[in-house]
DNA sequence: ATGTCTACTTTAAGTAGA
């Protein structure tokens, strides 16, 4: 089975690029982030005539994230739990970012996870204190679902960049919310807890990103960062046989600033 | 030093977010 996550920014910008590559790709389950869309203007049957079940969280404007399944979705959740000062679940959280859904394999069940992490720009900010929080939520969720032994992942746009050797100029990024001690500890702990970072378990080559940003010809110097993830449960772990990045979307017409990233699940 | 893109409104030029 193999699963997607790619950072479109923007669905009404990038619906010929996105379904361009989903053509091409084929990818069974894909979660989309920055959909920049609220649910009634997702081109949801545009998907569902290409073969995918969709299941969206948008929000106007910004953000907003969404699930798309060659299988059935079941069970499915938006708002990550926990939101400060509102009711359960998740439900009131302002800030569309979270949605999750169970997929069944061949073989396994797969919880997936779609997430997308607050940028947390400028540093010292309350955006920088909101992005450590949500991380602290994240993990509370992590533990929850790792209580259950079952195979899940957890993957999206982290705004994270793991380690030095995740960004050409890492000495760029030192003041920036997305290399901060506290974003990288964080990250970190969310794998001490069992958690394994599939792209680093199957590759450790520099200049692996998946981001490159539109302003300074960021993509024609391969200045990146690597930021966009998938942590694996240790049952969803055992299924892993493949993980890559879809480099070359970026080059393409009117690309997004990220890239797809994928796991194959032998599920 | 600067360089971009997207969505939206204040609707065609400015703002916010990344």
């Amino acid at each position: 089975m193999k699963i997607a996550s790619y950072n479109i920014n923007g669905i009404k910008a990038r619906l010929p690029a996105v379904t361009d590559w989903l053509t091409e790709a084929q990818p069974d389950v894909v979660i989309f982030q920055e959909i920049k869309s609220v649910d009634e203007n997702f081109p949801r049957e545009h998907f569902e005539d290409m073969g995918y079940n969709v299941e969206t969280h948008g929000q106007k404007s910004f953000n907003g994230v969404a699930i798309l399944s060659k299988r059935p979705l079941e069970d499915v959740t938006r708002g990550l739990p926990g939101a400060e000062g509102t009711g359960r679940d998740g439900e009131d959280d302002e800030q569309a970012r979270y949605i999750e859904a169970t997929v069944l394999g061949d073989r396994n069940a797969v919880r997936i996870c779609g997430l997308y992490l607050p940028n947390g720009n400028p540093v010292g900010d309350e955006k920088f204190a909101y992005k450590l929080r949500w991380m602290e939520r994240l993990e509370k969720r992590a533990k929850e679902l790792l209580a259950l032994e079952q195979p899940f992942l957890m993957a999206g746009d982290y705004n994270v960049i793991p380690q030095g050797i995740d960004a050409l100029h890492p000495e760029n990024w030192r003041d920036d919310a997305l290399f901060q001690p506290e974003s990288r500890g964080a990250f970190w702990r969310l794998q001490n807890l069992g958690l394994t970072e599939a792209f680093r378990a199957r590759n450790q080559a520099a200049e692996q990103f998946t981001f490159w940003d539109f302003q300074r010809g960021a993509w024609q110097r391969n200045d990146g960062i690597r930021i966009d993830h998938f942590l694996l449960s240790p049952q969803c772990a055992d299924l892993l046989e493949d993980c890559q990045i879809d480099k070359e979307v970026r080059g393409r017409d009117k690309p997004s600033d990220h890239v797809p990233i994928w796991v194959e699940l032998a599920a």
